[in-house]
DNA sequence: ATGACGCGTCATACGCGA
């Protein structure tokens, strides 16, 4: 089974790569997060000519996940437990082939020292309490989309420059570590241990040309799934496309039996 | 310290992102 997430930037914007990309990579679960679209207006019938199902949490404007599966799921949960008057649209669980998909679109939390920030870290709080809760189920649990978090020295090409950062605070890297360290893996830094794995490039100051990025969009396994792990890798291709995504997919697959 | 790009909006400047 092959597994995406993708932080799309603006479903509008991307529509025709992202369907020509779909058509190429015929991934089985999509992923994706910053749809920018209410669930009315979701270009639905795109995906769905390619065989795919779609679910939905929207937003107009801002924000928006979404997951895409090749035949029927099951969705089960579009809030995160634990702040009622959350209204911004991260989050999205759905079962499909009987394993258990958390899309995330994890708030950005810049700058510091404001009440975005403090809604960044109770957000992770309120994550990580939900995936240890659901490791008692012992599923396979796939969560996946745009953490917002760069885990460490290695994920960004110039740390100097993100000490100030929210992406890279230390009590937002170790609230991530806090949900490895309850068993759950980094499906791309376990079997991949060199530097310069990004995601995400800037769309200013050549970022890209200058392969100034960071990684952020994350895959996480539960256990269960990660026994079944047989590669993991970033299409860092798409970057280089008109009009691209400041983000690139990260992809997973996963043995059958 | 600032702005740089790009997306979306009851647009034609501004909020937001990373």
């Amino acid at each position: 089974m092959k597994i995406v997430t993708f932080n799309v930037n603006g479903v509008r914007a991307r529509i025709d790569t992202l369907i020509e990309w779909l058509k190429e990579t015929n991934p089985d679960v999509v992923a994706l997060q910053e749809i920018k679209i209410q669930d009315a207006d979701f270009p639905r019938s795109a995906f769905e000519k390619l065989g795919y199902h779609c679910y939905l949490n929207g937003q107009k404007s801002f924000n928006g996940v979404a997951i895409l599966t090749k035949g029927e799921a099951k969705l089960s949960n579009r809030i995160l437990p634990g702040d009622s008057d959350d209204k911004q649209s991260r989050f999205i669980e759905a079962y499909y082939q009987e394993k258990r998909f958390v899309c995330i679109y994890l708030p950005n939390g810049n700058p510091k020292g404001t009440e975005k920030f403090e809604y960044k870290l109770k957000w992770m709080d309120r994550l990580n309490q939900y995936c240890k809760k659901a490791l008692i189920s012992e599923e396979e649990i796939i969560v996946l989309g745009d953490f917002n978090v760069i885990p460490q020295y290695i994920d960004c090409k110039y740390p100097d420059q993100w000490t100030q950062d929210a992406l890279f605070d230390s009590q937002v890297r170790a609230k991530f570590n806090y949900l490895l360290n309850l068993g759950y893996l980094d499906a791309i830094r376990i079997l991949n241990e060199t530097d310069s794995l990004f995601t995400q490039w800037d769309y200013r100051s050549r970022a890209w040309e200058e392969n100034n990025g960071i990684r952020i969009d994350h895959v996480v396994l539960s256990p269960n799934a990660a026994d079944k792990l047989e590669k993991s890798w970033i299409e860092t291709s798409l970057r280089n496309q008109e009009k691209p995504s400041d983000h690139v997919p990260v992809w997973i697959s996963l043995s059958e039996k």
